[in-house]
RNA sequence: GUGGGUGUAGCUCAGUUGGUUAGAGCGCCGGAUUGUGGAUCCGGAGGUCGCGGGUUCAAUUCCCGUCACUCACCCCA
């Protein structure tokens, strides 16, 4: 047989239950805070990725679905959404009218690396792009979003971090200070924190080998190294998630993977969910529209992942099940009855089904106990010659007569619709 | 890309120190019950023991390879 990619999975009607909430409730949290949903393609031209993301960084380096396409052009598919979102941006001129936009999206991405717990080649994000304002708010506004998100969903084990990466100047400055003192512990850092010194310095602060925790330990702070205007406006946001009763955790390890990423940076992890408990995480990215061609726009945004929020969903979350009727119409007349009935149900927006498969009594109330149906109407050819249902609440096994003409508005509202 | 674990019925897993016909639970089908589901009892169907090779009189079992799944490293959501 013909399996499916490795790392790619099939999303089953048993789980679609936990989509749906978690889906519905993006959209929805997303537009109470003033955001618009934009659909992107998923997959662009290579350069627009090596140049967001960065030529270095582990997604751009090995973590790429990339294909020639005809014309040899490189094409690739979105490891993530923001890249895109800016190009469209740039690209549909949504900027003319509007001082600033706030815009998210929802759909699949796509990296290259090994599966495991929480990890997948093609899995899903939930991401948000507020661009247009520098103000320390609209940071505040994005990690709102995304906290109460969560708590939405009421997920458990859940920790917010937050750090600054400071300006660009503020980073070149740190870098060269934290280069000198790494030199000086090379001994006890591991083989790929000593390439890092030279490529990505920033990202030996977060490696979790112990040798390379210690001597990163009393390595300098970044927060120490920013401007006054970057550490000002850091403090407002701290002091507007204050205000707003967002909780949160300061971690001066807290370096992105990803290169646009400046000033505010954070992250939600769920303890919950095993090594991959990265479940939300984002930033400022203030130069990003430069580096693509755009004017300077400043921009804050984060991006979720769905399948890690299903991993974590507690039963609880999801809605209880829309009441419906299994019929359950055997004999010549009955099967007839049955079929008219189902229909006018349908009509009256009421979920009805039945089982073509069956077609005594036994088996349909089997069929129907199997698919968990709350109600079944009885419908066999006594009934019809009687003008009646019999309506039998599968649960309190409580049997109620009805006339069969009216049968269909009739069970809509014993069935609690109105 | 690297390392560990696991592949036996539809599902979850036993088992064979190498030996006739490979088991259980759950699920499925039928009957007890010809117009009332779930429970109980009885009966039944269902297996290239992941795949390929090697050793052997004999391999599901031992060895080698391979593939898949899975967890972890790395990295990230």
């Amino acid at each position: 047989m013909i399996r499916g990619i490795k790392g790619i999975k099939d999303i089953t009607p048993d789980e679609m239950p936990k989509w749906g909430v978690v889906e519905r409730t993006a959209h929805a949290l997303a537009q109470t805070f003033g955001f618009q949903e934009i659909r992107i393609p998923v997959f662009e031209k290579t350069e627009l990725f090596v140049h967001s993301i960065g030529g270095t960084t582990d997604i751009v380096e090995k973590e790429m679905y990339t294909f020639p396409d005809k014309d040899g052009t490189s094409l690739t598919l979105r490891p993530e959404g923001t890249a895109g979102v800016v190009r469209a941006f740039i690209e549909r001129g949504l900027k003319t009218y509007e001082s600033s936009r706030k815009l998210y999206y929802i759909g699949p991405m796509f990296r290259h690396e090994r599966p495991q717990a929480g990890r997948l080649r093609q899995f899903h994000q939930f991401g948000v792009e507020y661009v247009g304002s520098s103000d320390p708010s609209a940071d505040v506004e994005a990690i709102t979003l995304l906290w109460r998100y969560f708590s939405a969903l009421q997920l458990p084990g859940l920790s917010l971090e937050l750090n600054s990466l400071g300006q660009l100047a503020d980073r070149r400055a740190y870098k060269e200070e934290l280069v000198s003192f790494l030199k000086t512990k090379a001994d006890g850092l591991c083989e790929n924190c000593r390439r890092r010194l030279e490529a990505n310095p920033l990202r030996a602060l977060d490696c979790k080998i112990p040798g390379c925790r210690e001597a990163t330990n009393d390595a300098p702070f970044l927060t120490d190294f920013l401007s006054a205007s970057s550490k000002e406006h850091f403090e407002q946001v701290l002091q507007g998630l204050q205000a707003v009763a967002v909780p949160y955790s300061i971690n001066h390890r807290l370096v992105r993977g990803l290169d646009y990423y400046s000033m505010t940076t954070f992250e939600v992890s769920c303890s919950a969910l095993g090594a991959q408990n990265a479940i939300g995480a984002g930033g400022r990215y203030d130069g990003l529209f430069e580096t693509l061609g755009g004017s300077s726009t400043p921009a804050v945004g984060f991006a979720i992942g769905l399948e890690r929020v299903i991993l974590a969903l507690p039963e609880s979350t999801l809605p209880p099940p829309v009441p419906w009727v299994f019929v359950a119409s055997f004999g010549e007349k009955g099967r007839q009855a049955g079929g008219t009935l189902l229909d006018s149900l349908r009509s009256d927006h009421v979920k009805a089904d039945t089982d073509y498969n069956t077609s005594t009594l036994k088996t349909l109330l089997r069929s129907a106990d199997r698919l968990n149906a709350p109600y079944v109407v009885i419908l066999g050819d006594d009934e019809v010659d009687r003008n009646q249902v019999i309506l039998r609440n599968m649960k309190t096994k409580e049997q109620e007569i009805y006339p069969l003409d009216s049968a269909s508005s009739v069970i809509r509202k014993r069935l609690g619709f109105r």
